[in-house]
DNA sequence: CGCGGAATTGAAAATACTCAAAATTAGTGG
DNA sequence: CCACTAATTTTGAGTATTTTCAATTCCGCG
């Protein structure tokens, strides 16, 4: 946890007190919310385990998934603004977050000015995250996202130690095809073409990347496969 | 500028102190760029007046504008991430920035709490700007897309005591249909659509909202208007 | 064993794109 | 200030990608 999170670079001192203003764990059930659109603002959650998708909703029912956070993520950064949540964050399985009193974090920035500067590292990070989703939604064929997320849920995991080319994923093809501005059926056809063009192999959420080389090519645009 | 950008709710004597550590103004003309993605991060920028645009750019050679800059607007809150410009921030006309040298700026933070806290809106603003692109690029249709657009920013130039109703389009078609997701065909013949319905009325860039109402209404999602 | 949600597959339809040409506008230099 | 050229925008026709609608299939679970 903490090697992902907040504290990077801290003494022992600061991690202490860092410690100290950290709130209660909380479990969050599978489709359960952490907290929705609209919810007065009081901490940000740390991921400990599990998953979570957060969305967007628009009051005339439209809905768009806005990301996904695995463990060691930061989720509520987008309430600080208006002092609600602008989002639902919903489980994608049993999962863990740590609170983190908002108020209390500030204070102590004010003391530990490399906790803040690295807090102020993972906003950033978060807004350049939306923008290379910006990038995907406006400029990328269907074929394109779909790698595009594929490659980066197998960055992750490996960052986390886990297998890069082996993973199951979490979410609904619905889910996916929401988040990457496609239908389900789109998605559902993307999986069996890269499958029949042995890039992956899936069985019901479990992915695997037979050609991961291929896959970044396909990410970064520099290649196509064949329609079908 | 003060009222729009970093200082609310500051004492004078705060104030004092911001000023002090914000550099020097700069004026960037038309076309010219504040920053190119890969630069070394050093300043935030505050539009003094002028327009900028701000946009991703893919290795492959994709292009998406992320957004559209006016008076009063941060800039560069994507760089503090990687100590890099994460993206490019071109004029869109002759305007001015201030500097503002970000290391002084985060020292200022550890005095001037209420600063730090607006900094941290302001930076969540971004974040909560950028979902709802994500909605807009994942479920809205084109011309659900272009309404939003007008809309936007037809609500801006009211918050800066311009007209909400009438105001010159510092951008492209290209860089809308850029920003849209769209070709710039398509954002030419919404253009047309929406004059055809009486919706708004075009004289080169200068466009002038007939219907308010209307238009909100195809943004919200609420309305449809005729194919042709 | 059968029910129900999720996922896959197929065919038809729609939206937006591409390509091409014409019209308009902006920029430049006389 | 005008004329000329280049760039931008508009418009049209045909195409492509993705969606929609519908029908199956697959699985988990009671």
């Amino acid at each position: 946890m903490h090697q992902l999170c907040l504290p990077m670079g801290l003494d022992d001192d600061d991690v202490n007190r860092l410690d100290q203003i950290i709130g209660r764990r909380r479990r969050i059930a599978r489709d359960e919310s952490l907290y929705r659109m609209g919810d007065p603002f009081q901490n940000l959650y740390a991921v400990r385990f599990g998953h979570f998708k957060t969305s967007q909703n628009n009051p005339s029912g439209e809905q768009q998934i806005t990301g996904f956070q695995m463990a060691g993520e930061l989720l509520g950064m987008d309430a600080i603004s208006a002092d609600r949540h602008h989002c639902d964050a919903v489980a994608l399985e049993d999962s863990e977050v740590c609170e983190i009193p908002f108020p209390r974090l500030e204070e102590l920035f004010g003391h530990i000015p490399t906790l803040l500067h690295h807090f102020h590292r993972m906003m950033s990070q978060e807004i350049t995250r939306e923008q290379n989703v910006m990038l995907l939604l406006g400029n990328m064929r269907a074929e394109q996202r779909f790698a595009v997320f594929l490659v980066n849920l197998s960055a992750r995991y490996a960052a986390r130690g886990y297998s890069a080319s082996s993973f199951q994923l979490r979410m609904s093809r619905e889910d996916i095809g929401n988040y990457l501005g496609l239908t389900i059926e789109s998605v559902s056809r993307l999986l069996s073409r890269f499958k029949k063009q042995n890039l992956l192999s899936v069985d019901k959420r479990e992915v695997t990347l037979l050609d991961p080389a291929q896959l970044k090519a396909l990410a970064a645009g520099t290649k196509h496969c064949a329609p079908m």
